[in-house]
DNA sequence: TGCAACCGATTGCAAAATGCAATCAGTTAT
DNA sequence: ATAACTGATTGCATTTTGCAATCGGTTGCA
């Protein structure tokens, strides 16, 4: 990888990061989709990444410290990847980030939602999204046990909008 | 410009608009630098625009809605670029962007100093701001006059700066 | 034991994006 | 007159991307 800095602002570093194409859509399906693998990457990936990329990037992002990779004791092959802290604190950003396209872009309802409960949900939901994946990914305890995980609760509104979509195009048809 | 969309996740398609190497850093120049010509963006630019990107991207980001292009009234061949609201409302993503990262990323200090500033100055300052920007881009009258503008604060912030670490720089040597 | 499915990638290749230098025609200041 | 400056455009080499096929090894099942 290219270590070479365009300038030491910032804003262009945290570009140089992750201002690519499909960086921060890995880093979404992990934090938001909890995949660990590089199947369920591959193939969960709504927008489609390819194998050669997805492997790229998954390096990249090791080599930049956002990411580690360990073996699955289940099976020989399968590596785990995990979110480093410099990961997790970009939790705060994809919420901003959702909550913008959501008002400037032309976002799909059902994928949208879980944009709109984050932001709804404020610091303090980032901030219990974000103990809970310290506890998911770097094993640390969980500071407060309480209720549902957020992504659990963002998955199940993801969830209910789509099935009342459904049913409404059902009655429609 | 390609308008096909991969997917209609709100961060998906935000990364779809500045998910590239250059059009945050041009934002960026005009948001804090208050740059609005052509030559200014192209000369002004730490990171080292050549002209026909930047000639692109003000093209896409035009037709993206981010920003205008109007006629300069003293010069027959100059145009003025103007932010739309749907840029402006990117500064608590930039502030939010350059607190992460000057924690996580080699920053310079000198550099630095403005997203510090703005971290801590926290959403009263981001809404001052904007409130400039829509005065200065899309000439709305100004919420309340009250002392020096944000980007002068952080202008001169970092103008301290860079003069005290060349005095430190001088009696070193 | 055979075999299909699955594992994380890698390879080859075409297409697109990028970076750089030179250049353009029109405008302005001297 | 002319030199500098305006917002670009062009040509071209290099790099990155996207896609499809494939790799060698592992696993679960018959």
């Amino acid at each position: 990888m290219s270590m070479d800095r365009r300038s030491g602002c910032p804003i262009n570093l945290s570009l140089e990061v992750f201002g690519d194409r499909w960086s921060l859509i890995i880093l979404r399906d992990m934090i938001f989709g909890g995949r660990r693998h590089f199947r369920e990457l591959l193939n969960g990936s709504m927008e489609g990444i390819a194998s050669n990329i997805l492997a790229d990037r998954l390096k990249r992002l090791m080599e930049l410290g956002m990411l580690t990779k360990a073996d699955d004791p289940s099976h020989k092959q399968k590596a785990i990847y995990s979110l480093t802290e410099m990961a997790i604190t970009l939790v705060p950003i994809l919420a901003h980030l959702g909550a913008w396209g959501r008002v400037w872009l032309p976002v799909s309802d059902e994928l949208s939602i879980r944009a709109e409960l984050l932001e709804k949900g404020g610091q303090p939901m980032w901030d219990k999204f974000m103990d809970e994946l310290r506890h998911e990914h770097l094993g640390m305890p969980l500071d407060t046990m309480s209720g549902p995980s957020v992504r659990a609760t963002l998955q199940a509104a993801y969830e209910t909008l789509v099935a009342s979509k459904a049913l409404a195009a059902d009655s429609a048809a």
